[in-house]
DNA sequence: CCGTTTTTTACGGTTTCTTTACAGCTTCCC
DNA sequence: GGGAAGCTGTAAAGAAACCGTAAAAAACGG
């Protein structure tokens, strides 16, 4: 799943609780910043660029809403708040001060991990996707753009479906039969004739020799491929 | 401040609860729908265009997590569960199924206020530019005004929601179903003649040249396109 | 009830997909 | 070497799907 990786700084001078976080977290594979005093865990966030923090409201040297201003003052990440106080002020004020979410202590690891997934995936909302590059041509998937030489081509539903498989396969044979699947659906195998008409089009629309393809080669009797070197 | 005059859908069943967020909803400037079955908050989910649902998984006719499956399908409204249930593996189904958050009866109204106003501003977080500019066109997200070479010009609601859609995705192709999922609700699909006639009235209203249109073009086969520059 | 908006219906023009036809090339067998 | 069979690439026609426009009918809101 996304999120994998993501980058958490634990702000939090209990010992205990940082040891607990840090085994829990570890192991499903987060990346890992302590930090036990507020100033510290401000210097941290600015140099470790975290996609969360986890932080604890009960430090000795600044007040954890005080953190949470600092950090709002120039950053958007995710705050999920630890705490043993369980006042209602306690939590709008953490809350509309810039929190994302408050936990009481104790809290449950499995519920903590729910909504550290829920916050990444916030964040994560933007994110942009995939492009394929190669030499003079790009993919934009996201964009469903296609560009020769910096400049756009269009290309019909069809046409962009195959280029877009085999680009996503490229430097490998791909089968007749797996391109019809993927393309047309499963019950087009023994049309390869119609993949000759449009490799034919998508060539004439992309090499600049369609007669000596460089980008998109016949291996006999097997199917086509889409070559990134030459 | 942001968010106020946000539209809330309440999912739930009990009378007491519902009456109970009414008043302190409505007393906080919300725009309040309730529904009193699974079925029928999906229903009002897809009329009612929320900015927010509140919902209780404990409903009669569907599973509250179906509700948030069935809702995640199409929408990306924020979700704040209510629950009797404090096992922690219902907690982190919601939250996995897409839920943002999840408060336990019987809850502060406080906490549930300072909640909501997180996820609003989570929300609102997406769409943070209430103004969208481009050249000769400025949508006013906040104001709900559109301004084509600085004067004003009238929209039907379902062509702002349109404008507004291909707008906020501007540069990429959004495709039939985005654009029906995100304007009628999912159960309209099919019905990409709705998008031809709209698009024809938007392009009259806002192209120099509806027949050679400049802002929204057409990806055939596909769906349309707002373009940034030509 | 009236004006606005949405939904439906109809139709001509265009793009895209599918099908057909044919020529060149390779392979393999005789 | 000759020739048939099979595969490949090109071109072009017909069929189907898609798009834009106009306008009527229905639904909505006050």
């Amino acid at each position: 799943m996304a999120g994998e990786g993501a980058r958490i700084l634990v702000i939090d001078d209990e010992n205990e609780i940082r040891r607990m976080l840090h085994v829990a977290l570890s192991a499903h594979g987060y990346d890992l910043a302590e930090a036990l005093s507020g100033k510290e865990g401000l210097n941290q966030a600015s140099i470790f660029h975290p996609d969360l923090v986890i932080l604890d409201l009960g430090l000795q040297d600044l007040d954890g809403m005080e953190v949470i201003r600092r950090l709002r003052e120039w950053s958007q990440v995710p705050i999920i708040i630890l705490s043993v106080r369980e006042r209602e002020s306690d939590k709008i004020g953490a809350l509309d001060a810039g929190a994302d979410d408050y936990l009481t202590k104790p809290f449950s690891m499995g519920e903590l991990l729910a909504r550290i997934r829920v916050a990444i995936r916030h964040a994560a909302k933007t994110e942009d996707e995939p492009v394929l590059s190669f030499p003079d041509l790009t993919l934009d998937l996201a964009r469903r753009i296609v560009l020769l030489k910096g400049e756009e081509i269009r290309l019909t539903p069809t046409e962009y479906e195959i280029l877009k498989y085999l680009a996503l396969h490229s430097g490998r044979v791909v089968t007749h039969g797996q391109l019809l699947r993927a393309v047309w659906g499963p019950n087009y195998q023994g049309e390869t004739h119609y993949l000759r008409v449009y490799v034919g089009q998508l060539r004439r629309k992309i090499e600049a020799d369609p007669a000596q393809p460089r980008y998109i080669t016949t291996e006999p009797g097997v199917g086509y491929r889409f070559v990134t070197a030459d």
